[in-house]
DNA sequence: TTGTACGCGTTATCAA
DNA sequence: TTGATAACGCGTACAA
């Protein structure tokens, strides 16, 4: 096992435990030759600070944690790399934990994070689904231990820190003008889970933006899905079945996009023809998808930048103002012009 | 900030560090009486133990560390989840760390957390692209600090340490007597970068199962990648323009299919009918392809577990033995009979 | 069953 | 510039 302390690195070098402290750390207060010794000393043994006994004195880290709500949703997996390059310049490692779009792991994983020091947080948060989305008790309790926090892509409405999220009003204007543009007046809306802010943000800026296009909307064209694959497969079921027959949906994140798309094809449908479709976010399948997908995307890149500062200025005491960035629609051939003869009404098999 | 230590509980509770110490952890030299005084103290201060100062003394964590290849890289994000819940089954915290296919930014991590103690590591491991895919010395060293270590996916061919890898020979023969029986004998390969074992493996395994099945290969039917989008789309260049005009191609992970196939559906080609593909790595946008691209694929909930389990034991220092994965083919109609005269001589646009 | 005292590895303080 | 010493928060041998 390991055991090469600093003492070993002072006995090596010939001199007190303190000396070697303090060239290994940087300490100016070094003499020349003593800074030789001890940096030969360490070199030669291969010694490697202990992190905990050094924290447990010093309370520095030069780490970060990051919860992100799903590994598995490439949103979350593209704003983690933005993130951790970005902390990796300013000095800082970055621990991932995944919360799995659950509260539980996220306080899990918040818990044992503070209790293990880090110097600063950057979470995606969960709310409890059964309180409007508001802070578990945990979450709660790691913000009121003072530790630097802020909150990315997701906010809490009962729970103040500096945030970063994005404002995607003008880009469903955006696309709901282009719909429009094709003749679509019915335009349905797959949703996501209460406990995400995000699912809030969406909905309202969907409603606002039919509004601005001055176009009308029901509650019969929201779906409630959750963010992931299977609730897409079902919000496509839905969307077939509806009374009010849209001729275009709106899909609030790429796994439900992606569970919506392969029931389509499943079916038979072509997208952009038998009906439009626009998804948020950019990736990969939606893009290759025949035809392309029109997308609301978010520049994660620019997010995680945005994340990594704020939090800098957290830990450096200075106040920090929320960050809104835009989304951007990218219109595509998944939007077409509106069927005469909607797909609904004609004798597509059915669930 | 936070400040709550175990001597303000043995403060409220009347009691001594000690016997607060001995009633947080359980030791059952406790008198009921301690005990509910000191657990209602500490629920009343939120008490929450500083790990660091826990484990400096005691050595141990109950977290663990995982290490993968590329967080953006939709197999190392299943990979990540399966290993995450799993230890989480088994009490164990993941930290989890993105090398982003660099030995450097994996140095870091693992030097990082092998300082803050963890209790183990599972770690798909990055090998020096310059020196034959082996071990950086950092790697090494934290291999021999003897903490407990499993190599999950890659491994090392100077490293031994207990594995959990898959071996794709047998589903690469299959894939392969697939395309033969549709007629096709030329071909290609598109495989990954020397610092990975797994690019290797294929690269063999897929020289074997060609042999295997009474066909020939030649070097330049050999493109080498770096398993990333871009050099897929270089790939699908290569494959366009080669000399050997082969009639399919076999694309060793998803992130480089998902390059090539985006290049090819720019130039309006047909997979299936202008040519075949197969590729390694079940996702989304490969089944979402028109037509459905047939795999060669991996469990990696059973690969996550796996992994866990063999660390788990290694924790409890028994012996284990190396684990190999069967890899599974799954046919779809992106193979298709082999064309006659094939889409390299006729007037594609090239390059 | 409980308390005292010490040590884990490091850094800050203070005196030299 | 250096070294001795104390302290970070916790667990545990030892004594009571």
């Amino acid at each position: 096992m390991n055991a090469v302390t600093i003492k070993d690195v002072a006995l090596a070098a010939g001199v007190s435990p303190a000396t070697a402290s303090r060239v290994l750390s940087g300490n100016p207060a070094t003499s020349p030759a003593a800074r030789t010794r001890v940096e030969a000393a360490a070199r030669e043994l291969h010694f490697l600070p202990n992190a905990q006994a050094r924290s447990l004195r010093s309370t520095k880290t030069d780490s970060i944690a990051l919860l992100i709500s799903d590994v598995r949703n490439p949103y979350f997996s593209d704003l983690a790399h933005a993130v951790e390059q970005h902390a990796r310049a300013a000095g800082l490692m970055t621990f991932m934990g995944n919360a799995n779009e659950s509260t539980e792991q996220q306080d899990e994983f918040l818990a044992t994070v503070l209790s293990r020091r880090v110097d600063g947080m950057i979470v995606v948060p969960q709310g409890l689904s059964e309180q409007d989305g508001n802070a578990t008790e945990m979450l709660r309790r790691v913000v009121d231990s003072g530790i630097p926090m802020v909150f990315v892509d997701r906010t809490l409405a009962d729970i103040q820190v500096p945030r970063v999220i994005a404002r995607s009003r003008e880009a469903l204007e955006e696309a709901i003008a282009e719909l429009k543009s094709h003749g679509h007046e019915r335009i349905a809306f797959i949703g996501g889970p209460k406990h995400a802010s995000t699912a809030m943000e969406r909905h309202q800026a969907f409603d606002a933006a039919i509004a601005a296009n001055g176009l009308v909307t029901a509650p019969e064209l929201h779906f409630a899905g959750d963010f992931r694959f299977a609730s897409g497969a079902q919000g496509a079921r839905w969307f077939l079945e509806n009374p009010l027959a849209p001729t275009a949906v709106i899909i609030a994140d790429a796994p439900m996009a992606i569970g919506a798309l392969s029931v389509w094809r499943e079916r038979g449908l072509n997208i952009g023809t038998d009906f439009s479709v626009v998804s948020f976010d950019e990736v990969d399948a939606l893009l290759l998808h025949n035809p392309p997908i029109a997308t609301i995307s978010h520049d994660l890149e620019l997010m995680g930048r945005a994340a990594v500062q704020a939090l800098l200025a957290v830990m450096k005491n200075e106040s920090v103002a929320p960050v809104e960035l835009l989304s951007t629609f990218t219109p595509r051939p998944s939007v077409g012009p509106a069927p005469d003869k909607d797909v609904h009404s004609e004798g597509m098999p059915r669930a």
